[in-house]
RNA sequence: GCCAAGGUGGCAGAGUCCGGCCGAACGCAGCGGCCUGCAGAGCCGCCCAUCGCCGGUUCAAAUCCGGCCCUUGGCUCCA
């Protein structure tokens, strides 16, 4: 069974063609100019599940992300609030930020995260052999891509040369033989009316020419945006890489851009699989910085916890549009919930003092032994997150079925259940199955609702329904959950 | 204007590449039943779909072809 993946190149589903045990996948990063949002998440997410299929399918995964550190829009920032006094300050403030937000959302680590400001050389040699080759141009101290000497322009985005409105701005222009040339490299530090652009206007404007600037063949100055991904794509794995991801907003101009500057430099194809994903929507609009309708990662995190995140996440295709809400958090934490609730109800019961089989649940081995495969074609067709889920709950159901209807419990089955949970649940979905991760002082927390749970069991067999009632209600406040069964009350903390 | 991605039940969202198992998955919401002192959780069942519109191909179309309408994204910083 292959793995299917809908190439933005071919605009076609193709089989992924492997060149061995090695996939080089690169995820086009985030401009650290600002807090993450979950429209940035989604990509990462998206990403990490691809890294996380193709590795337990047997891939050797070099996944490297990048983080733009060098850009107008972090510029603009220099002397805000405790940000610092130049550029590279105020890019680590929110590249530590983003650290951590990747961490809270329990993604997996890339093999490098490169800086553009760390690749000043990569980018200048990357420029020169260029211009060395006629496809770029110096222009007042900047240099420019002519597009005219790349016949595959616009073969990503299907554009048509004569047809794009000019890029860049008025000042540029002036400077480029073909409106739609575009910068690799920009003469001298930030102008104060660019970075006006992007200043919070409640701060004192910028008057001086403002960013960090590098000695290059053309003088001082600063490299285009474009330029970095092909750049550090190159150092970091190949001059043709496997997959390269971003969002679906970047295939014009920004990958369309990266296509023709890599290959006119190295005459190889740069990247065999374009896949891009869709953008997060709140209501009706895609959710970015610039429209200020974003929820962040960090606060999204305190909020719903990565696990009802990343159900989130699971619960759309990658490359559809993805709606966020209240509504549609929440449908997620239900999803979560069900899926963990079953979870540690198979693990409680295998608890049990005689957990030998005595009973076979067909269904329950059955469901579990599908599972495997069935995922296995879901995310192999072009990585169908949801369909794969959809098998998880599936699992989840066969589980609680068995549970309520058996009078003995098939703790074998319910043991492949629990290890399919974590297989495909924690493994490849990265959701906390298996990782307990309760610190030291909750077993005391345990045993203290223990204590409150013996003193309302002996209410209720005294008939004081309203004292035991007061209890639960009293535990539910402290985020305790109280559930009555035949055998007495279980609890889960929240 | 040009390019791209979409339009599926109350919501959300698979299925569209490779037409039939789709009388449309999974889930949320809603409604019954079981269980329960009650609640919750869970289980069983039900409800809700002219699959944007019109036409065509076919024994058969959500899926293929043509036209139209609408939404989102891009052509300026953007995941």
């Amino acid at each position: 069974m292959t793995l299917s993946v809908t190439n933005t190149l071919t605009g076609e589903r193709e089989d992924f063609e492997a060149r061995g045990d090695d996939v080089l996948l690169y995820v086009c990063g985030l401009t650290v100019s600002d807090d993450a949002h979950l429209g940035h998440a989604r990509l990462w997410m998206h990403a990490d599940i691809m890294h996380r299929w193709l590795a337990y399918e047997g891939y050797d995964v070099h996944h490297v992300e990048n983080f733009t550190d060098v850009n107008e829009k972090i510029a603009a920032r220099i002397g805000e609030d405790d940000l610092g006094d130049d550029e590279a300050d105020v890019a680590e403030h929110f590249v530590g930020d983003v650290i951590r937000d990747m961490r809270g959302l329990n993604l997996m680590r890339a093999e490098v995260y490169p800086r553009v400001s760390e690749h000043l050389p990569e980018i200048i040699d990357l420029i020169e052999t260029l211009v060395e080759r006629g496809h770029a141009y110096e222009s007042n101290g900047s240099v420019y891509f002519d597009v005219s000497t790349f016949d595959d322009y616009g073969k990503l985005s299907n554009q048509q040369v004569e047809e794009l409105e000019a890029q860049g701005n008025e000042s540029e222009r002036s400077e480029k033989r073909n409106p739609a040339d575009f910068a690799l490299w920009k003469a001298g530090a930030v102008a104060p009316e660019t970075a006006a652009e992007h200043r919070d206007p409640d701060l004192e404007p910028l008057t001086e020419p403002c960013g960090q600037t590098w000695e290059s063949p053309w003088g001082e100055g600063r490299p285009g945006w474009h330029i970095e991904c092909s750049a550090m794509s190159m150092t970091h794995l190949d001059d043709t890489i496997d997959i390269h991801v971003g969002g679906r907003d970047l295939v014009f101009p920004h990958h369309e851009n990266e296509i023709a500057q890599s290959e006119a430099a190295t005459g190889e194809q740069f990247a065999r699989y374009w896949l891009h994903v869709g953008l997060l929507q709140t209501e009706g609009d895609k959710m970015s910085s610039s429209l200020g309708n974003f929820f962040t990662v960090t606060d999204a995190l305190d909020e719903f916890g990565v696990d009802v995140i990343r159900t989130f996440y699971l619960s759309t295709a990658y490359g559809s549009e993805q709606t966020f809400s209240e509504k549609t958090v929440s449908e997620a934490e239900e999803r979560w919930n069900r899926l963990e609730r079953a979870y540690e109800a198979a693990i409680d019961a295998c608890d049990s003092p005689d957990a030998r089989t005595k009973v076979e649940a067909a269904g329950l081995r059955e469901t579990t032994a599908e599972l495997y495969e069935n995922v296995r074609a879901a995310m192999n067709d072009d990585f169908n997150v949801r369909e794969a889920m959809a098998e998880l709950l599936g699992l989840a159901r066969a589980v609680n079925k068995h549970l309520d209807e058996a009078d003995e419990y098939d703790y074998r089955a319910l043991r492949e259940a629990i290890e399919a949970f974590e297989a495909i649940g924690g493994e490849v979905f990265g959701l906390s199955f298996g990782d307990s991760g309760e610190g030291g002082d909750v077993s005391v927390a345990e045993d203290l609702v223990q204590l409150v749970l013996d003193v309302r069991e002996a209410e209720r067999e005294a008939g004081n329904y309203d004292r035991a009632d007061a209890l639960r209600d009293d535990l539910a406040a402290l985020g305790v959950e109280v559930e009555d069964s035949g055998d007495g009350a279980t609890f889960r903390f929240e």
